[in-house]
DNA sequence: GAGGATAGGACAACCCATTCT
DNA sequence: AAGAATGGGTTGTCCTATCCT
């Protein structure tokens, strides 16, 4: 049994192995496995045929290194985020019919976001687009003054010049909540925030600005939580704790709730009837039927969307809006939330 | 305010201007930067301090188009499994000490595998860790013709000889599984598959012959099911319209199991007094509080080394027994099952 | 103080594709 | 449709200054 072509050469076959087997100059091979016009269709038969036979593949990296362009978009995200995953998902779909390609980088417990840009940029991709970064304003700064940067789901404040930002109306989505229960009756609502996390500061704020609007301002309560299971668990035997218990709880994320439902549930407390919880994001984690959270809906396609947008509008050269793309949250009303007691 | 180095000169500083800047050859540069021996303690200083004061960054693409050597493995993996994100971070911790780097390629409903795979050809991956791919065993026969392959979960039969495989003893998983309801005193035990997913026909055959061997091959029922959560809640309406009803059931995964927990739950149904149920993997999914699933664990991070170390084994041309490396499968008990009524 | 080993550093070819002539 | 230059780095070869005995 004969090897198979490429198994033979011990080597990946290039262009100019294309180019002798077809017995063209290597230039007309690259015209054609670009798919550009330059070539007659018999040629372009011949040559599509003697690539196949030698199993030939572009190198990626080889063919950016020579042409300016990488057409790609780096995308840092936090892999045990639903959310970003949700995100990831909406991203590829929005860069395909804009003619870029996605690098994915990914965030862990035990892989920073500095090593993640790092390869990222190692890779030349084109443009960054970070999903909910944790990195200081100044480092995010000095970046997009290499490369796009967009930011999605972190403010900046001041808004940074040169990041281009893409979020949900956080401080709306509180609103909303606070809202929502106060409907319901509740007076005594706690939140558990997300501490120095993104977007943190804004659902804080938004929660005491309505709080305050409903007359509610003595009520106001904020335990620190995080965005974890674990750091809404924590959170949650603090509230258990609390003389009096508060009757409804925002959580800053929907992973976050769903420590404080678990907390709870071990804990013999009834969710709805004695404590109401309300979640954020609305990523899968939320429509689970056990979990089947009340919370403020991010609207994922959107983010992406606009993402890839102003990312693509920086690179293009197209008049790009300086500063921040803001889109509506929408409260998803599920089972965790009831009428106040 | 002057504009910084990097963002005056409109591109990436490249090895020829930190030479220039330090006065030395590209060459030097090139030592210093891969902080290979060869260059003077005095000299190393002066290129790295310009290499610092322009803001250089080598270029990983240009770099491995020149080293035949990538240092990459490319890792497909599906964004929406969890199983596969747990996955993914072990596999980081455990390329680094391996001197590799991890290059990630999602799977997605709007991203196939073959794509996934292809822009991983592209980069120049030197090996292939795939998650559970679904592609056609001869086609990750010819992937594997060209570069080594580690199919993670999903077996081949006959052994595919240059695929390696790393995975769990799905049909002792399945075995553990049943055990565990009949010592509950559970007989009629359904088991909702995964079709053609990887590690389905296993956990098949584990549960037929589990259930066969404490005679109960009569009560042996497959309901088509599938990795989704949409796919175990079908598969549960089909069994709750099933007569007699089971009185447990084990689903394909950790996800259909969820969805089979839904389904029931919306129902009215009684989990476990009325059906007990158990999941297989074990993923974060399993361990929340609302869930609290009887599931089958996997050994993820002894999945992950095995699966670096075996594609690195081949790279390095260290002898790798061919075939597959199968690790023992736990059972993790938790709330969803108790003795039959 | 001459001959030889050694380390520091320069030069140029090379990797694979794109693009200009 | 061919030929050659190009892009950013790596690497093998070769030269030279230095230190040794």
């Amino acid at each position: 049994m004969s090897p198979s072509p490429t198994a033979a050469s011990g080597k990946r076959p290039t262009l100019a192995d294309v180019a002798a087997r077809a017995g063209v100059s290597t230039a007309l091979v690259s015209t054609v496995m670009r798919d550009t016009k330059g070539a007659s269709a018999a040629t372009r038969e011949r040559i599509l045929q003697a690539a196949k036979e030698i199993g030939y593949r572009p190198d990626a990296r080889a063919r950016l290194l020579r042409s300016h362009r990488s057409r790609l978009l780096g995308v840092q995200f936090g892999l045990q985020h639903p959310f970003h995953t949700d995100l990831v998902e909406c991203l590829y779909a929005a860069a395909e019919p804009a003619g870029y390609q996605i690098a994915l980088s990914a965030v862990a417990p035990s892989r920073s976001e500095q090593q993640a840009v790092e390869s990222l940029l190692a890779d030349r991709c084109e443009a960054l687009i970070l999903l909910g970064p944790q990195a200081p304003a100044a480092r995010l700064a000095e970046l997009a003054g290499q490369l796009p940067v967009v930011s999605v789901a972190r403010r900046l404040r001041p808004p940074c010049g040169q990041v281009a930002v893409v979020r949900t109306a956080d401080d709306e989505g509180a609103r909303q909540a606070v809202d929502h229960l106060v409907g319901l009756g509740h007076r005594d609502i706690a939140h558990i925030d997300g501490g120095r996390a993104p977007g943190a500061a804004d659902r804080r704020r938004g929660y005491r600005t309505a709080m305050t609007g409903h007359g509610l301002a003595e009520h106001v309560r904020v335990l620190p939580g995080g965005l974890t299971e674990d750091e809404g668990a924590a959170a949650a035997r603090a509230l258990l704790a609390a003389r009096p218990r508060p009757t409804a709880v925002l959580a800053f994320n929907d992973r976050c709730a769903t420590g404080v439902l678990d907390t709870l549930l071990r804990s013999g407390v009834q969710v709805p009837a004695e404590i109401s919880v309300i979640g954020f994001d609305d990523s899968r984690l939320a429509r689970l039927a056990h979990i089947d959270l009340t919370t403020v809906g991010q609207d994922i396609p959107g983010l992406a969307e606009f993402a890839v947008g102003r990312a693509v509008a920086r690179l293009e050269g197209e008049p790009d809006p300086e500063g921040e793309t803001v889109i509506a949250p929408r409260l998803v009303v599920r089972g965790t939330t009831t009428a106040a007691g």
